[in-house]
Order: C-alpha cells, then structure tokens, then sequence
DNA sequence: TCCGTTTTTGACCACGCAGTCAATAAAGTA
DNA sequence: TACTTTATTGACTGCGTGGTCAAAAACGGA
C-alpha cells in the first residue's frame, strides 16, 4: 500500500536519548540526532511531531530502563543490605560513561526547572518507583532485625533517594569514585550501624 | 583625564548574577544580561570580556555571598544542632525566590558537566568550603555530647553537604518544603538520634 | 505496468544569538 | 577653548538553530 519505513523508530530513540543524556536538551542540536540516528531530518519529523516530543520519549524510556534495571535487582537472592548497596551501585554506574553524563533524570530536571509540568511528572514518576523499590528492601531489612533506626521505612526511602541524588551530583561535577563511595558508606553505616559491614 | 563609567560594575555584576542563577548560562541571552541590568552591551563588553567571564565573576559572586551567609550563621551563639539546622535552611531557602531557582552552584554544575574545568573548580572550592564549616559545627557538637555516632566530623560533613545537594535538587525539581523538610528532618535524626528533638 | 501512498532527500527560511564596528558624547587637562 | 581619552550608542554581521517545503524515490496493490 505505502512505502515502508527504512529505519529503526526504536533504535533511533534509543540513541537519542544518549545523545540527550550526554549533552541535555538544548545542547543537542538536531544536527546532532541525524548524524547519531543516521536518519534524515524529515524522517525524524516523520515520527515525532518536534525536537521536544522527542525529548520526551527519551526520557520516559529512560526512567523505564533504570527503574527495569533497579527491580530485577531488587529481585535477587541476597540480604537486603546487599540489595540496597547494589541498587545505589547500579543508580550511579549503570554504565562506562555514566560517571561524565550523570543521571539523565537529574540532569533534566536542573536544566528544565520547576516550571516545565511535563518534565516535572516524568521526575516525579521516576522518584516514586525509585523510592518504592528502595522501601520494600528496607522494610524487608528492619523486619530481618538488619535496619533497626526508629525511622519509617517511608522516610528512610526518601532519606536514601534523596542522598542519591546528591551523589549524582557529586558524579556530573567530577567528584572521583573514591569520594562518592565514601558519601555512601557514611549513607549507609547511618542506615544500619552494626550491620554495614 | 577621561570620561568616567556611568554605570555600577558591582551592581550590574549583581543583576548578572540574579539573571543568570534564574535561567542558567545558555538560556540567558546577552539582551536578557542588557535589559535587567540597564546597561548597553558595549558597556558591558568594555568590562567583561565575553558572556562566560561575565557568568564566572557572578558564579564566584554567589559563593562568596553565600559561604559568607553561612559563616555568619556559624557563628551565632546557639547550640551546634540548631546550628545546622540554621545553616541548612539558609542553605536551601536563603530568600523569596530561591525555591523555584533551586542553588546556582548545583545548576551550573549539572548545566556544564565534568569537562568544565574553570567551573568545576568553584564548584570545588564551595564545596570545600561549606564542608569547612560544617565540620566545625559538628565537632563542637561532638564535643558536647550532642552527636555520638561513631562518624568522624570530616565524614559528617561530606555525608551532610551531600544531602543538601540532593535537597537542592528536589527544591528545583518543584518538590514541596514540607517534602524537602522531611527529609531533612530524617537527615537530622540519623546524625543525632537522641538530640535533634 | 501503472497508481496511490508514504518515506526520503536536500534545499530552504526566519529567527535569535554572541560578538564587532564606527560614530558620537562626555569628561579631564592644558 | 582645544585636545586626548574613554564610555556610550545603535547599527551591523555571521552563524547556528528548529522547523518547513516541494520534489523525488520506493513500495504494495490493482
């Protein structure tokens, strides 16, 4: 009936959204998509209606990635302290490059700002997961005696993603490895204090 | 000898700062920098070399101002843990506006990424120097009793300063106070589980 | 083989931007 | 008052940008 699609639509958000989490929005030029996607201008356009619906789907399928990524390690067969440790290693490092790029989600909510409602549902459907993962972990640790601070899993799930985030600060200024581990393991031996290894 | 400057360099300087910690680099234009401040571009130039000089004496600005603010208050006459608390409020909420502009550090550094050397090292040297106080802060409270985990202060400090930067980020991602100060509050109980009330 | 539909392609447009130029104005000095 | 020096002013420039247009190409169906 009609001339069939030469390019991968998944593919092709899949490395836009690279592209954007490397350099952010308005850093990265349209230019910079079709030399990354191989695919024309036009074509692009074809599928998304403009550079920010774009955007926007790249980041959704962002936060679907990471937070895919977090659950199946929550899944795990090891103590919960261990899962907890894992899930910040993975919310950090996912990658080799994630150390220069930081954290998509964080990068665009600073550059966005509070203003932008769309962006600002994305974060905030990403920290609820987040923190809704790190919460069943932590009420498994305090009902194994592991965590016994007098604080609600509730808070020390905010508590937690909250110093998350800070390290993905420290991460997108150039902090090294060294320090950003050390700000977790106080994190964490505040958290648990005689079971943090 | 010859005609004088017309207009406040420090004052403009000043302006810049507002526009720029508002909008970011990129996304504040050299008519924004003119409009706000009352000054004619060339006026400007005669002074600043280009926009980044311009927007690294406002970023250096903004340091000294607030590690200024934050010295002040650590030298008040109360008890180390209202200390903190103090310190981590002006931190977070210095004036009206700052909710919705989030910290212009923590934006600067998201917005220019880890290549950024010349940005970096503010941000470093701000780092280092809220840590500076804070630790001090928290040794005197050691030394009173009033916080009794077994962290040293230089670890205190970090872990802290690294709250505030993920209090930072959820201020601009449009986060309630009452969201932020919850956090803040289980940041507080688990550094001082007996005294922080 | 021809037609209708949709993708592909590259040229194109209007705009906002940082930064520059050259003419003018205003001050101090002699 | 004339001269030197610097600040001011507004017009200008070149570039990169997101987005559009219209022609050409490729496919499926008849």
């Amino acid at each position: 009936m009609s001339r069939p699609r030469e390019f991968d639509v998944d593919r092709a958000l899949c490395q836009s959204m690279e592209m954007f989490w490397t350099k952010g929005f308005k850093s990265t030029s349209f230019e910079d998509l079709t030399r990354t996607t191989q695919v024309k201008k036009q074509s692009l356009y074809g599928v998304f209606k403009d550079k920010r619906e774009l955007f926007l789907k790249a980041l959704a399928l962002y936060r679907e990635q990471s937070v895919a990524m977090l659950e199946e390690l929550a899944s795990q067969e090891v103590s919960p302290l261990q899962k907890l440790k894992a899930i910040c290693d993975a919310a950090l490092y996912p990658n080799e490059e994630a150390m220069r790029r930081g954290c998509f989600m964080v990068n665009t909510v600073l550059e966005f700002g509070a203003d932008d409602q769309e962006i600002n549902r994305e974060a905030e459907l990403m920290y609820s997961q987040v923190e809704r993962i790190l919460e069943k972990v932590i009420r498994s640790g305090q009902e194994r005696q592991l965590i016994t601070t007098r604080q609600s899993s509730k808070e020390l799930a905010a508590f937690l993603n909250n110093a998350l985030s800070g390290a993905k600060v420290m991460e997108k200024s150039g902090a090294s490895r060294e320090q950003i581990d050390e700000v977790l393991r106080t994190t964490f031996a505040l958290i648990a204090p005689e079971n943090a290894r």
